[in-house]
DNA sequence: ATCGTATATCGTAGATGCACGATAAATTAA
DNA sequence: TTAATTTATCGTGCATCTACGATATACGAT
């Protein structure tokens, strides 16, 4: 199976696991991912990956071409997407198609509301 | 009237003025308010803040004894909240009584939600 | 093997973040 | 007025962010 033969979308967070979280381990899980938007740029990353049909990919070139940014730049706000996690790369020869995480913004708006309203 | 009379939550956000907002000022909006839950310890204080019952007043000190960090520093973490757009000081007397934007999270969980799903 | 394309990483420069102690400013208490 | 308390700001040191061009790496095509 190569990359290409599968839709986006594995590796999603567990929604439930958000409650077995400590208090400590939610907030640094919220703050990480709320960094990971803490930047337009990244913002329209995550826009762009959330409205692309599963069918349709998204690699580099194509996230490069969307911006107003050297291809470094780019490369560079991709590496704190995937290292908040928000997204993940799948090599496909030359190219990495870029796919969000599935249900990450789902995860994110519950990890706000569970991580800000409860006290645990 | 003093500070003191009145319960915290003015200054609201307009949820329904979001659609208005173009989407470069959108993406701004969602990656400003981003910034200001990126680091754990202001996710405490909003968390702290959240869970306060509304007469129940909180003033900065109150924030300092209830994180591990020097006064100084949470004076920065406040500072950043304020820019953000998350939190707002009311001076009362020698104390600064800090509150959270009326409705931000729901303004916060909208604009993920429509900055991200929607292409306007 | 060589060349062209796609992507990541390196190196660098300037801005900002984050922590702290010290100090300033404002208010209340004595 | 003076002293104590509360909060904000200053100064500093170190880390990270953000941008860029240059270079490295990996793959496909010739």
């Amino acid at each position: 199976m190569r990359p290409n033969d599968y839709p986006c979308g594995h590796r999603s967070p567990d929604l439930k696991a958000i409650r077995e979280l400590h208090a400590e381990e939610r907030k640094r899980a919220l703050s990480k991912l709320s960094k990971g938007l803490a930047h337009p740029a990244r913002v329209e990353i995550v826009r762009m990956l959330l409205n692309k049909p599963p069918e349709e990919r998204c690699v580099c070139g194509d996230i490069v071409k969307a911006l107003p940014l050297a291809q470094s730049s780019v490369s560079q706000h991709l590496k704190i997407l995937k290292e908040t996690g928000w997204v993940f790369g799948d090599n496909d020869g030359q190219y990495v198609r870029y796919c969000l995480v599935d249900g990450i913004t789902e995860y994110y708006v519950a990890l706000i509301e569970q991580s800000l309203q409860d006290e645990v």
